[in-house]
DNA sequence: ATCGTATATCGCCGATTTACGATGAAAGAT
DNA sequence: ATCTTTCATCGTAAATCGGCGATATACGAT
């Protein structure tokens, strides 16, 4: 658990997963990439075309998207002979899922003005 | 809960929440918006200036991502006589957990081949 | 060898974001 | 009345995003 009371704490010093978390947050960013998310959720390692026809978006569009949440890490690809397969990175899910749970604690603590 | 695994469920139907939750990860989705708003956690109701010390931009540049984080619904904006007074909209932060939470859980689910 | 399919990438564009300095408004201080 | 402080907004420039069609690559099938 971090220190966030003792008297040299900064809260805004230079946070390595904030850059990190940020990205993912810019992937999740996205309509049409939450639908696409959601879908390797619910059926995991989707060839691109299968995407596309469940998007309302071009081929070359849907590539794009699929690309930046590959970058973000919340994808994996697996290039394959015919259909390359996407999945989740259920890894990179939880990191943020995990960030996102700091924020919401730091808030909950401050506001029960609990300390360590 | 949702019946994701009824006959005629379409987990890429048109979601009214994932717009919603889509600008606020837009409004997470830079580093320096990440510092503010834990800033704004740790010590609640800050004046623009406050924050301006402790980020190194511009006083306009701080004033427009406080914009943008008010514009998704995260921060609430009081303007005050001399100094404006921002502050963490806990509701919209527990809005956005809950979102990311049910992308992790349906995965979850998924993985351990729940059925209903 | 040619065709069809699936995919990634390129080039282009309009729109948006990010950053800054300059400016103006509001209010307290002198 | 005149400064000073605080802040939002405007204008601008650079970068990035989001979309599409066109193209290139790879491979199975004919």
């Amino acid at each position: 658990m971090k220190d966030c009371f003792s008297p040299d704490f900064d809260p805004l010093a230079a946070n390595a997963e904030d850059a990190r978390a940020a990205r993912i947050y810019a992937a999740l960013a996205h309509e049409a990439r939450l639908r696409i998310l959601r879908h390797l959720i619910l059926q995991d390692a989707c060839c691109c075309k299968e995407i596309v026809s469940t998007v309302d978006l071009a081929q070359s569009t849907v590539s794009q998207h699929l690309k930046v949440l590959v970058q973000a890490g919340l994808v994996d690809y697996r290039p394959e002979r015919q259909s390359s397969r996407y999945s989740v990175n259920s890894q990179a899910l939880n990191a943020i899922q995990t960030h996102l749970n700091g924020l919401v604690n730091d808030l909950a603590d401050f506001c029960s003005g609990q300390r360590k």
